[in-house]
RNA sequence: GCCGGGGUGGCGGAAUGGCAGACGCUACGGACUUAAAAUCCGUUGGGCUAAGCGCCCGUGAGGGUUCGAGUCCCUCCCCCGGCACCA
């Protein structure tokens, strides 16, 4: 027989499915749906590594599974396509971002078809095409409409040499990424998204959603929400206050300083009444070239000058005490200024022993000599006036009360999530569609302008200032103000790369609708996506910020749904043969194409599900695709013997159906390397019985279809089985079926395992012991002893226990 | 430091508290071949062994619960990922 040829088969059926649209999602309604979401990725210039093809092999296995049960599927696929790579290599090259951007985008669709992955090509959207960013730009509209987008000083990573501001991850051990000058602090005027207002409903809705748990704990963690109290403490012989956020208002007693961060506007409002201004504009000086890396690698020695000329009242007592900056306080957490208890909290007790600060025990149980006592579940106040003697929560409730009462604090919640900081001094982003005018202010340009399209410019680099390459361009600057007609000027940040992708998901229910960014209709059925799985990297920022606009476009009555993702999970990476990440600089890339042109997509698809449990980083071993494509070949082979039957012969039909069972559930659990051991099983067990039979062909090639289409497809055809293989229904099993009669169990004593007997399923435990005690090893091990008890779990295990 | 995930043969990895190492790879032996590749068959955790079965040890370390622990509990060590003084 012909040896199977990869190379023919794999293009003749990729051809078939595309001119018979197989995998084109239908329109039909009334069926039910099953929404199937990878991450799109950024077209980079070097195309797709073996990493890429993980996921979305894995995400294909269900979706071709589902239309098999007769679901109507959406499995989309699109383009990232804003982002630093192409602007980098357009201000080397001069050549367009958007030039460069669809020679990669072919490449990588080229690609990813040649794996075979049923995605419905007609609905591809990329985030770069002006019939997409309308869309994005509509929604920061609607964003700044409701208030949600608002301008503020913020610090940018500055290259004083590049004069560029540069991303984080541009950042390498606190230099430029591109010439290693040291990177500084700089603040600029930027666009910022309110998704704090939201933080409260992005913890709570986790509720309702099925995130493996990792990634709902990252998130609950990244939002931060944490309670306490805002306190206010007076500044002596001023109209100032300084209010403070505390989540331990209980140890009021023990403050004994207050410490403000360096940037904190009292420094300023109050900075005729401060004796050494000098010193402190100096420290101030020093925090701001302290790079966040530098802030966080140093190990945390407490730096901080004391204000004088300034002493603050502690409210519970009255009495006067000093007040610090120190840049260990931030003033982009809580209100920018702490009261100090060194005694209970650990920040405040390095602090107070570096300057020589009074410590006051007002919670007992620790030894504040030694370290700060921060227990809270044990402890008793001590110290502490009206409160002695409590417990810490009842403290807290009864200080918290007596602050309210007397106007001095609040009961207030915290979040570590800050706001989003939009604008981005790029050239290769969405515009912002925003004006501004010297007499209305910022003002949205109207919704019919929109898409604001990017100008043509001839250079990409920045500008001297930091401001993004829009600005040097005058004509597309120079603008009139929609509001009244006056001159303004366009806003020349773009936006960050986030963006486009916090709302594709929507645009493949609709991605053509040039009236609205989708209808009502297909957002209803589609949505919410059914299963989204993704990166880990991403399960912070993305799926937040996406959560986000989702529930924004919720509450102005867009969408339907709360939540956008039903269900989210992760991949683990591919790493090199050597077990290192895949880099070019390290030298250890696969190339999938390679791969393809020699072994198969199938043997592809079938390696990168086989490799190792889906959620964990495995190294590559282009051994174990040699493994996959020889059991592909065996697969092949099986025509030949195959024998006539239409029902399962008894010799497999346990095993059929135990296949049946095993196969099904683990493509759902992400377990698809058991499923692929599974069929190998089946076939080995193929080869000890001698044949297959043709009822049992048509099953096992429908279990091996979603993994390896082509071969099975090609199979299915020469066969004779008649339609598509992909038309045919998922197999069922009969769960009396996959139980054998009868099976061999192990025979322990005293746990330890010393045979086995082969019993029936339903023998009664006498039966079972009959033939246990007929074994000789078992006599052997029990002789002279006494059994004390026997325990018999059918199918599983017979322990006798002696002395 | 905090949070999360892990630690099982030479390797990737299996195992609802019930026969640890499924499945694959590697290696070794054999068949086929002039030969090699491919393919097929067999062996492959370590040790002891009278060669007959069998016995001992073994899932990062130590303790515990249990008739029975890779799996549950406690203490500790190491690795990977994320975060960075969050009041």
């Amino acid at each position: 027989m012909a040896r199977y040829n990869h190379q023919v088969v794999e293009k003749k059926w990729q051809k078939i499915w595309e001119e018979k649209g197989t995998f084109r999602t239908s329109s039909d309604y009334s069926r039910p749906k099953f929404y199937a979401l990878v991450e799109f990725p950024y077209p980079s210039g070097d195309g797709l590594h073996v990493g890429h093809p993980r996921p979305y092999t894995a995400l294909d296995v269900v979706a071709r599974k589902r239309r098999m049960e007769g679901y109507n599927v959406l499995f989309p696929m699109g383009w990232d396509a804003f982002g630093l790579p192409a602007e980098n290599y357009a201000i080397q090259t001069k050549i367009h971002p958007a030039v460069v951007t669809e020679r990669n985008i072919d490449r990588f669709r080229k690609q990813m078809q040649s794996l075979g992955f049923s995605f419905d090509w007609s609905r591809e959207v990329n985030t770069t095409d002006p019939n997409y960013f309308k869309w994005t730009q509509w929604i920061f509209l609607k964003l700044f409409e409701h208030g949600l987008a608002y301008k503020k000083e913020m610090p940018i990573n500055w290259c004083p040499r590049c004069k560029i501001g540069l991303a984080n991850e541009e950042v390498v051990d606190n230099g430029c990424e591109r010439c290693g000058h040291a990177v500084e602090t700089r603040v600029k005027n930027q666009w910022m998204l309110k998704i704090t207002a939201y933080a409260e409903r992005l913890i709570n809705d986790l509720d309702l959603v099925n995130y493996i748990e990792r990634a709902k704990i990252q998130q609950r963690h990244w939002i931060g929400r944490s309670e306490g109290a805002d306190v206010t403490f007076k500044i002596k012989d001023t109209q100032e206050t300084l209010t403070v956020f505390t989540t331990r208002p209980d140890t009021l007693f023990g403050a004994t300083y207050m410490v403000i961060s360096p940037e904190h506007p009292v420094l300023e409002t109050l900075k005729d009444r401060i004796g050494n201004i000098d010193a402190i504009s100096a420290y101030q000086e020093e925090a701001r070239k302290k790079s966040e890396f530098e802030r966080a690698e140093l190990n945390h020695e407490k730096t901080g000058v004391r204000v004088e000329g300034l002493m603050a009242i502690n409210p519970v007592n009255n009495k006067e005490i000093t007040i610090w900056v120190s840049d260990y306080v931030l003033m982009s957490y809580g209100t920018g200024a702490i009261m100090a208890v060194p005694g209970h909290d650990q920040r405040d007790w390095e602090f107070a022993t570096t300057f020589g600060l009074p410590i006051i025990e007002v919670v007992s149980g620790g030894d504040i000599s030694e370290a700060a006592y921060t227990q809270t579940d044990t402890g008793t106040m001590v110290n502490s006036g009206f409160l002695n003697g409590l417990d810490v929560d009842q403290a807290k409730a009864k200080i918290t009360a007596w602050l309210q009462e007397q106007g001095l604090g609040v009961p207030k919640v915290n979040y570590k999530l800050r706001d989003w900081v939009f604008s981005r001094q790029r050239y290769w982003g969405e515009p912002i569609p925003l004006v501004h005018c010297k007499s209305c202010g910022w003002v949205p340009i109207p919704e019919e302008e929109l898409p604001l399209r990017l100008p043509d410019v001839t250079n990409y680099e920045p500008t001297d200032t930091g401001e993004s390459p829009l600005a040097k361009i005058r004509d597309w600057v120079e603008t009139t103000c929609p509001s009244c007609g006056g001159a303004a000027e366009r806003e020349t940040d773009t936006m960050p790369q986030w963006a486009g992708s916090s709302w594709y998901f929507l645009r493949y229910t609709d991605p053509n609708n040039d009236q609205e960014l989708a209808s009502k209709k297909h957002l209803e059925y589609w949505m919410p996506v059914d299963w989204y799985n993704g990166g880990m990297e991403h399960t912070t920022l993305h799926l937040l910020y996406s959560r986000f606009w989702h529930k924004f476009l919720y509450d102005i009555g867009v969408v339907t749904e709360p939540e956008p993702y039903q269900k989210r999970t992760s991949h683990g990476m591919i790493l090199g043969e050597n077990n290192e990440k895949m880099s070019k600089s390290r030298g250890n890339v696969v190339n999938p194409d390679e791969v393809v042109e020699e072994y198969g997509a199938d043997t592809m698809r079938m390696y990168e599900m086989f490799i190792g449990d889906f959620e964990k980083s495995v190294p590559w071993s282009t051994d174990g695709v040699r493994g996959c494509k020889r059991f592909l070949d065996r697969v092949w082979k099986l025509k030949d013997t195959m024998q006539p039957g239409d029902t399962y012969s008894e010799a497999l039909e346990a095993k059929m159906h135990q296949t049946i069972k095993k196969v099904s559930h683990d493509y759902e659990s992400l377990k698809f390397n058991t499923a692929i051991a599974a069929l190998m099983t089946f076939l080995n067990d193929v080869h000890q019985v001698g044949s297959i039979n043709e009822a049992e062909m048509k099953t096992f090639l429908i279990l091996l279809n979603p993994v390896s289409p082509h071969l099975t497809e090609e199979l299915w055809e020469l066969l004779g089985f008649g339609g598509m293989l992909n038309e045919q229904s998922w197999p069922q099993y009969d769960e009396e079926k996959t139980i054998a009669q009868t099976i061999a169990i192990g025979v322990q004593v005293n746990g330890k395992l010393r045979g086995d007997v082969t019993v029936n399923l339903d023998d009664t435990q006498e039966v079972a012991r009959e033939k246990v005690m007929a074994n000789e090893n078992i006599q052997r091990a029990i002789e002279g002893k006494t059994v004390v008890k026997e325990i018999y779990v059918p199918g599983r295990i017979y322990n006798i226990v002696v002395k």
